[in-house]
DNA sequence: TTGCCCACGATTGTATACAATACTGCGGAC
DNA sequence: GTCCGCAGTATTGTATACAATCGTGGGCAA
């Protein structure tokens, strides 16, 4: 049995990213003591610690507010995941072991498969697979203070959980530069799979926020990609 | 007056910084009541936040111990800094304005006068006028997400608060960086910008391996730089 | 009517008591 | 002699009661 602190933040944290709160909601102690069952000592841990991930927002003697995103935002999170994450790969390159290469090519053929089946649950796998072989990649970096910048800009992202922005062509790439970043770590070249991975996730900001654009309002448009 | 969780924050911190807790040390929480004249409460609190910091490590059931670095991983801890705050003076350069940059050239001079000045405390007004400095920039960049990524970076090369290692030239030539880093600000040239900024940084990194290279214990070199 | 001020309720911040867990030293068995 | 197991103690984790602070609504005055 894990700790009562870590059982409310689970809790929390998964109902901030399942929509279950809205955006910008303010979160009452009182109120998350009755959803996580435990007392508010645990639950103040648990929302300080949602504030390091960028999921809620604290005002002082106001509490805590579910953080909401500006597409400016947005953007930005893509360009410095863009800039942690390829710092990551350049220094996984020359660090991975064999096995963990053998982990990342069964994950891109799980991407690859997933979006084969079609099965009622494919986006869930899909995405799934995507973030083991990002946190896969992260792990080989071995650098703490690395992971801890990402935790930064990867939290907040899975609020937008969804592939309904992804189109097939873009869905090929994704998987193509999966491959190749894969290729780049066996070879040992840490400039190649940096490269690699900024344009793979400059790429997926790029998806995002062309099929973002059109929309109205901008502060809402977090709830649509939420679903 | 502030509230007593951010007092115990500032108490520990300043703590650690001036090395009045040893490296690797057991953080009671009993004890930093007594210390902080506050409650376990608030402590338990500014122990999470400084855990952000990287100034302490948490264990589950065990506390928190003052984090104790290797000396690898300052050099990777610079590499991040030029990093971050590269980007930091890419998104500065066309965001800062009139008014910041006459801050910046304030905070130059003041460091020159430092270095002239010779007089007993010469050096913290050199690295106050620095880290100001700093924080200028990253506050000019206006990305919160940055400035959290950059705490993780900035706060533990805090514990190696000196200046022992500079020598002359190298202080001539830190204090040429920040005059070109305000050239290129006034220019508005982001690339520039970050090009200096991380040179100006691996610079510093530089400066201090080279000199804690020679040293026996690796270990215990984080207290000698400490004092 | 409109603006300010004060009191009330709600919510966060803090203290303290209690529960659960991990380290320490001793005793016994192999 | 060494290792395992087991209490006892110290420390962290949690619950709850109390204090301080903030938002709100009504009442009063201009």
């Amino acid at each position: 049995m894990t700790t009562a602190s870590n059982r409310a933040f689970e809790i929390i944290r998964s109902q901030i990213l399942n929509g279950g709160f809205a955006g910008g909601e303010h979160l009452k102690e009182s109120e998350l003591t009755s959803l996580c069952g435990v007392s508010r000592t645990p639950v103040r841990e648990a929302l300080r610690r949602l504030a390091i991930s960028g999921l809620v927002v604290f005002t002082p003697h106001q509490g805590a507010r579910v953080a909401v995103l500006e597409s400016g935002e947005i953007d930005e999170i893509y360009v410095l995941r863009a800039m942690v994450e390829g710092h990551a790969a350049l220094r996984a390159a020359t660090r991975i072991s064999e096995p963990m290469i053998k982990h990342l090519k069964r994950l891109a053929l799980d991407m690859e498969n997933a979006i084969g089946s079609r099965s009622d649950n494919w986006t869930d796998a899909f995405l799934d697979a995507n973030h083991e072989f990002h946190r896969t990649i992260m792990e080989a970096a071995s650098s703490p203070k690395l992971s801890a910048m990402a935790s930064l800009v990867i939290e907040v992202p899975l609020v937008m959980r969804t592939m309904s922005h992804y189109s097939e062509p873009e869905l090929t790439r994704s998987i193509r530069h999966h491959r190749e970043l894969i290729t780049a770590f066996e070879a040992r070249d840490g400039t190649w799979a940096e490269a690699v991975m900024r344009g793979h996730i400059l790429a997926a900001s790029h998806t995002l926020t062309r099929n973002a654009q059109p929309e109205q309002s901008p502060v809402e448009q977090t709830q649509d990609s939420a679903a």
